[in-house]
DNA sequence: ATGCAACCATAGCCGATATCTATGGCTTAT
DNA sequence: ATAAGCCATAGATATCGGCTATGGTTGCAT
């Protein structure tokens, strides 16, 4: 069965008249009339009896032609839809953040994503890098933002920034009171980190590599935050990555945020996706948005 | 937009493969994969994701899916619909009969018609000749039962069955003690007709044409009961069709029924209906009960 | 009654397109 | 590293929808 015929068909009961059907469906007569003979045939009744002045439905043809309307109605349906959607930029998109980013970036981009692409939803999750990666190639999420590298494999990548680190140590710690921090200064600190499966505990391991800095055997944080009061606490120093120490989140309460001196220590953030993702366009908004935002902040 | 093509689709989304659903759709794997690129491009949006080891539903083709697969279930729907009723002896079918025929024969018939035809329903209506071709001209019904000849014009028409006439005399009238009646018999009578509109009236003046039987002046019956009712009181005789007198429809109660003598005047009852008629077969079918129905009464 | 106009069906040809086989390119698994 | 799986591409072919021209009925008008 063909959609064409059932429009042939429908026209035809409208009209009542094959030469105004064709003309109306813009085929000439004798295509037309075929066609309805073709749609009679597969179906094996008749639908239309051709009387001499005009041409009525048979009862089939009139127990289908609702049918008929309504799958055309249909089918109307799936074309606006896809047609008023077909705006790349618009529809629901799944994206990701891992934990040491995603409350810290959302924030300074949440108005101008909403100004710069008003039509696009996005649904917003946060999982480490490892089930972040998982869930993309799934296809659960459609973008991660994370911090590169990462294995590749059928996902493509694209660096949106560079973030520094910062340390974090108690007010009453020597290092407060310095200009600034070199990496070897915190030798012989104590050195507190995220749970396994951040990864920023293994950037913090990597920059920390040289030195001997020793990592606090007993505890072990679940986020930034207790990261932060334990730091406070003056159980050790950590390692924050620059976003997580701006505005509400910088010094005070018993914690003073200081710079590294050069070479700074830094992460690359960037974003995430399949290779064969059907959202490209949308992706590339989303990182020249981040993009643009952390090079504005940087002035 | 095809039908087929989102058979294709829907297909692909359950299997998640091209190649496999290329198969279950016993089409080669490009042309199933060329088709879903058509598709997309015609709706505009990509509907699938080629992840290397699987393929994966777009948010739009989600969206779409659901739509797709109402579209086809519904083609299915009207497919066997039609193949349902493919049997040209099943469905509905409106039959007018004349009211000198209807009341007479359909007891006849019922039954016979319902073992042969069981799958027919009819649709039984009552009009005068020139109603009932108006009607079936129009479309209103398919099928008339009346005495021919009649104009023909885009009609066709198919004899039935020869039905006598019988004259109708009260009990108390010479004609009664008869044998039988000649036609000039009823010369100086008072003949009572029908009202103005029922071909029996024509026909029975057809058949005294000749003679000089007068038509009473105050009287006109409006069924062949009243007519019945008339006759019993010794208002006049009458031509009744031999159906009509039949069974309980017989000589009694003031009223004495007569054959005719050779040669008996008769009418002839057929069956009329559309030239492009798309219910010939069941018209064919119901006029051969019909006949042979009346052959066997005959007997 | 005869010719004409309206209208659907048929015939024959043509171009679009759906289909096939063969093959290429990419990814993943062994 | 090699092979296998899988989708896309290329080129040839067949099917089918489309057109024009024309035929056959039917109904209408002169």
């Amino acid at each position: 069965m063909n959609l064409r015929d059932l429009r042939y068909f429908v026209t035809l009961a409208d009209t009542g008249h094959f030469g105004k059907a064709a003309e109306r469906c813009f085929v000439s007569q004798p295509t037309l009339s075929a066609q309805i003979k073709k749609l009679e045939n597969y179906l094996g009744v008749q639908l239309i009896e051709r009387q001499p002045r005009r041409v009525a439905l048979t009862e089939m043809g009139t127990k289908i032609l609702p049918l008929a309307r309504r799958m055309l109605q249909e089918s109307d349906e799936i074309v606006a839809l896809a047609r008023n959607e077909h705006d790349p930029l618009s529809g629901k998109l799944k994206v990701a953040l891992i934990p040491t980013i995603g409350p810290y970036l959302l924030p300074l981009l949440m108005r101008k994503l909403r100004r710069k692409l008003p039509r696009l939803k996005l649904m917003l999750y946060e999982y480490q890098t490892q089930p972040l990666l998982d869930k993309l190639r799934a296809g659960d999420i459609e973008l991660g933002i994370l911090a590169l590298p990462v294995p590749l494999d059928g996902l493509e990548a694209r660096a949106l920034y560079r973030e520094p680190f910062t340390v974090a140590v108690p007010n009453n710690s020597d290092l407060a009171k310095k200009a600034n921090v070199k990496v070897e200064d915190l030798s012989g600190e104590t050195l507190l980190l995220l749970e396994d499966g951040h990864c920023l505990r293994d950037q913090a391991l990597d920059v920390c590599g040289r030195i001997e800095a020793r990592e606090s055997e007993d505890y072990r944080a679940t986020s930034l935050e207790t990261l932060r009061q334990m730091v406070a606490a003056g159980l050790g120093v950590t390692l924050l990555p620059e976003l997580a120490t701006r505005g509400p989140f910088g010094s005070g309460q018993g914690l003073t945020v200081k710079q590294f001196a050069r070479p700074v220590p830094a992460r690359t953030v960037g974003a995430v996706w399949r290779k064969s993702s059907a959202r490209t366009e949308a992706i590339n908004a989303i990182s020249a948005v981040i993009e643009t935002t952390m090079k504005e902040i940087k002035k």
